[in-house]
DNA sequence: CTGTGTGCAAACACTTTGCAGGTGT
DNA sequence: ACACCTGCAAAGTGTTTGCACACAG
């Protein structure tokens, strides 16, 4: 649903649909996840956002994209919670959130990739809700 | 080769093992990964141990542990990383790190499932080197 | 106009570091 | 005896909360 359109003009227009103000801050963290390709810190973010930008705001964007299924969490290995965009339409009712993210161990870059989990026979008494699967390693980039 | 065998004489005895003093803080700490069969947090070390302990000396003592190979990272969805015993043998110079873990979602406990990761085809340039898989759900205690 | 978002200040929680003294081998 | 572990204090870093004002709808 995001891909092929014009990052710059879609920032808004997508706030909007997810039933949340367009405020300039906003507009501007989501640009900047629609500009990388790849999972961002809190840190991260602050540290691309170099103008003002007050580190309470981010954490409550944040949580609000986050409750509004526009972000989802992306786990690390550090402890640091990251953030990428749903790619597909997400909301607040239903999450399919079972993903495959490659962290490079060189450039520590976290990315989506757009391969399907493996099914996994859990022992019985177990149930599945939602699947996260981490692989460490060289990224193409840096191999 | 951790099973089966009498939890309060090992933990001494591992710690020789492993090239570590084996001082109360460290056999204490220890005991209580052998004696819970899921993942702990730091603060989870803190409230389980109740007698004084100082927090410096538990970010420490993991540290050690995880550093030697005793323990290993266990990732988390909330940030906050937990940590469980190697079940098999690893040590400083190798580790087989490929787990998959279970977080009930109702109970909170993180386990580490004895199943196999499913292989995954990464794309051509992808090089993989470690694979942790989390699952969510209700454990079979919950269900 | 109204309800929500924002920035500031402050509180709170988490983690690391330095150092002096204690302890395992 | 020596090297390493521990506890305390303090600094550093990350996160949350309360409140008054600004602003989008």
């Amino acid at each position: 649903m995001l891909q092929g359109l014009r990052m710059s003009a879609v920032s808004g227009t997508l706030l909007r649909d997810f039933k949340l103000r367009a405020t300039p801050n906003r507009e501007e963290i989501l640009h900047l996840f629609l500009l990388k390709n790849y999972a961002l810190s809190h840190s991260d973010i602050e540290r691309e956002i170099d103008n003002s930008l007050d580190r309470v705001t981010v954490y409550r964007t944040l949580k609000t994209f986050l409750d509004k299924g526009l972000i989802h969490k992306v786990l690390d290995d550090e402890g640091s919670l990251k953030y990428a965009l749903c790619k597909e339409a997400c909301n607040t009712a239903e999450h399919h959130h079972d993903h495959v993210h490659f962290k490079c161990i060189k450039c520590g870059q976290t990315s989506c990739l757009n391969i399907e989990v493996p099914s996994v026979k859990l022992p019985k008494g177990y149930k599945a809700n939602e699947v996260n699967l981490l692989i460490q390693g060289i990224c193409e980039r840096c191999n």
